[in-house]
Order: C-alpha cells, then structure tokens, then sequence
DNA sequence: GCTCTCTGTTACCCAAGGGTAACTTTGTTT
DNA sequence: AAACAAAGTTACCCTTGGGTAACAGAGAGC
C-alpha cells in the first residue's frame, strides 16, 4: 500500500487519485478480513463488509473484481508481511539462534493484525485451484526461509539437532495458533503473547539443568478468564 | 457409538434397529466431517454428503435435524475424543511429566483423525451463539484438565517453571495445528509426527547441555516435498 | 391379505447472496 | 457553460443450497 509515496505536492492531481484509490481499495481489503475473521470467508456477505464501510454493495466492485480476489489479496498480503519479515530477521546480523528468535517473534505479532489473521484464520480452502497454487508458492518460499534458518542454527551448533523440517512445523504451529484465539481487546498484549510463546518453544517444558529460568508472570497464575484450547475466539 | 453394546441376539429386534440407525448416523456424520475438512463448512453442500453415502439428500434428515446439527456433533465428538483422552492420560499412574506426555500424544493422534480435525479446522464460528456456549464449556474443561497438568509438572519440579496458561496455549497450539496440514496418506504417519512434535515440545530447540538429544530422522533432510507453514493441505 | 412403521425417493419451495445494468451526482478540464 | 470521467446509488437477475411435502417399497403384526 505505501509503496512509491513521493511528497504530497499540489501537482499531479493524477497521482492523487491513484492514491485515494488505493487507500480505499486497502480500506476494502482491512475491513474484508475484519469480517472474515471475526465469520469466516462463507458467513460474511458483501453487504456485511460495505455497510462496515458505510457504502453500499456494488460501490466495492469498483475497487476489487470479485470476493475471491478479496480473500485472495488479504492472504496474499499476509503471507507476504510474513515473509519479508523472516527475510529481514535472515538477513540481521547475529547467529542463526538469534535470527530464528527474531523471525519467530516477528511471525507472533503478525499473525495477530488482520491480513496475518485472516492467512491463518481463513486460508486458502476456499480458493480456486489457481489461485491456491500461486499462494503455496509463497508459502514454499516461506517454509523453506524458515527451515533454512533451523537448519543453520543446528549446523551451528546453537539449535539441539532435529528433523528441519518438522521442528518448522510445529514451530509454525504453534505460533499461527495464536492466530486463532488472539484477542487484540484482551488482557494479553500481543507483544507479551510473542514473548512467551517464544521463550516456550526455545527452551522446552522440560526443566534445565542451570540455564536462565522462562520468564514467569508476576501473579501466579489465570491471567485471565478465558478458554486456551483449540478455536476459542477470546 | 458404541455404547453399551450388548451381545447380538436373535431376540430384541427393536435393539437391532436402534442400533443400524445409530451406525448409519454415525456414518452421516463422519461422511460430513471429511467434506467439512477438506472443502470447509458453508462450501461443502449436503448434496455432497448425501453423494457420497450413495443416498439422497432428504435421506440425510431421517438421521440428523439440520446441517448446523451436523456440525455441532462432529466438534463435540472431536472435543468429547480428546477429553477422555486427556482424562485418561491424567488418571492413569506416573509422575506428572508422564501425564502430560501421554496427555500431548493422544491429542497429536486425534487431531489426525476425522472429527479432531474437524474441530480444528472447522470449529464452532459457523454455529449459532447457544451451541457455541455449549462447546465452549466443553472446551473449558479440557483446557482446564490439560492446564492442571502443567501446574502440577512444576510443583512437582519435572516441569519448568512458567505461566502454565500460556504454555497451555502454545503447546496446544503446536498440537492442534497438526490437524490443519496433516494428510493421512502423506509420508508421514500420524504416531511418527506426534512423537516428534511432543520431543521438541518438550525440550525446545534451543540444546540441552548433556541431555539425550532428540530423536534424529535417519535420512537428515527433507522428509516429502510438501510445505509446511500456515494453511497447507499437502 | 391388509395395514402400519421404517426408510428412502422425487419434486418442489424459498431465502440468501454474488454479481450486473443503468441511472445520478460530483468535480475537473477545456 | 459544456462535456466528460470518476464514484456511488437503486433496482434487478439468477444460481446455489438448506429444508420440506408428498409419495413408494420392504418387512412385521392382526
């Protein structure tokens, strides 16, 4: 969306345009995925999202061509906020340990914004086969910038040896889960969320011997009310 | 569906039928929570199910009151699997780390099979707020069962110290989402990832000083093609 | 043989919702 | 002022699909 935004000058009223279109058809896009999140991709008609937008239905047509390019677009801005975040914490400086951390983090907040959201919550189920191929594609990529990055970190000696390939698993696991039952009005920051998850999946349930202890949570324990397990919403 | 299945006698016909109409409901429904899983709720039409029991739709209302009905015994029944295997896990003998060991393995396992992995990948949104109470208590309890482990881990001092709340999420995190990219005629079978998966769950990825190290895949890389991150079916 | 229940069928109804056509309005350009 | 394009609106079409009504064949009981 923010793209090549050059200094707003009086000129160019063309450029704009372009603009505003832009910001409207992300508009479009934002409050789609609100929707689809909050009522999956079927539950949620177009009327739903225009009235969010306080216009009404055929006005969306003029900024996108179908519901599936709506669906489409947000997982594909999704999975690329995810990977341009993996790709920056890889190309950080540090050891492969602390780029994994960065990345792992990094894939935590984002899958608690909408479009994060929405790639874990929806998917490409509901997708023509076309349209999922290009979209694994990127997740190929994604997979593949994750293992890379265990695979350094066991050759590196700072990751216990381990298939690559499932450790990526079920560290993307875990982490998209948070996906699922996130609450941005919560009592958890998604920051606090990150944190932990983290700390959890470095270091194990299992005790150390001597290392550093995880961080623990100044009252005991509940932080909350609500349920943990599998598709909860709060 | 079991039950309390008595020996098949030639008296007590009325048992008998009783009994046919139970299996073929079950069949509507296992018939149903594949198409959910692999189509997704509001895309898979009754049309479908009823195709592939070789009936017709109508059929289908003889067992089962509405589609929505559907769908809420299959995550019952998911969530009903895992509960009892949690309970068993928690009941059974052994130190705390044990209990939550087999805990964790039971539920790899289920999420692997039709009606866990229509928990997961389905859930509760598409039903109406009053089932979605009733799931939700369902869910409250598990959740509760699998957290009361985690905290008598640590009291006991097999576990690592941490907010039990969140490990409870990451862990179940890590193990629900198995159900969204697991394919049971993959390369991999389902005891094969739960072992992993809980192995690394338990130790972390970071190394563990002296330890045991983890169990190592024989050819060291790249296990199948498929991806592994977010949404994927492979 | 006649009926009655259980199971399943064919034929139909109707609401929801994705998508389009054609008209109005607003503002920019010449 | 005239003209044109951009941005929305109202009114409509039509397919999909959940759900129902009314009917048809197989065994059990009188």
């Amino acid at each position: 969306m923010a793209g090549a935004l050059i200094v707003a000058s009086p000129w160019s009223r063309p450029l704009d345009r372009e603009q505003e279109r832009a910001v409207k058809r992300d508009a479009v896009l934002r409050a789609a995925a609100q929707l689809f999140n909050e009522f999956g991709y079927h539950a949620t008609s177009l009327a739903m999202v225009a009235q969010r937008l306080q216009v009404t239905k055929p006005t969306l047509y003029y900024y996108v061509q179908s519901k599936e390019e709506i669906l489409f677009e947000c997982v594909r801005l999704g999975l690329e906020l995810l990977r341009s975040a993996i790709a920056a914490a890889a190309a950080s400086g540090g050891t492969a340990l602390d780029k994994l951390k960065a990345a792992m983090h990094a894939y935590a907040l984002i899958v608690t914004r909408e479009f994060g959201m929405c790639l874990i919550r929806v998917g490409e189920d509901p997708l023509a086969p076309e349209s999922r191929k290009k979209l694994r594609r990127l997740k190929a990529e994604l997979d593949l910038e994750f293992r890379t990055l265990i695979e350094q970190g066991i050759a590196e000696g700072s990751l216990a040896p381990c298939d690559p390939k499932l450790a990526a698993f079920t560290l993307a696991g875990a982490l998209s889960w948070i996906g699922r039952w996130f609450d941005p009005l919560g009592p958890l920051s998604a920051e606090d969320v990150a944190r932990h998850s983290t700390a959890v999946l470095m270091n194990g349930l299992s005790p150390r011997p001597s290392a550093a202890p995880l961080p623990r949570r100044r009252k005991s324990k509940s932080t909350s009310t609500s349920t943990s397990t599998s598709t909860s919403k709060a």
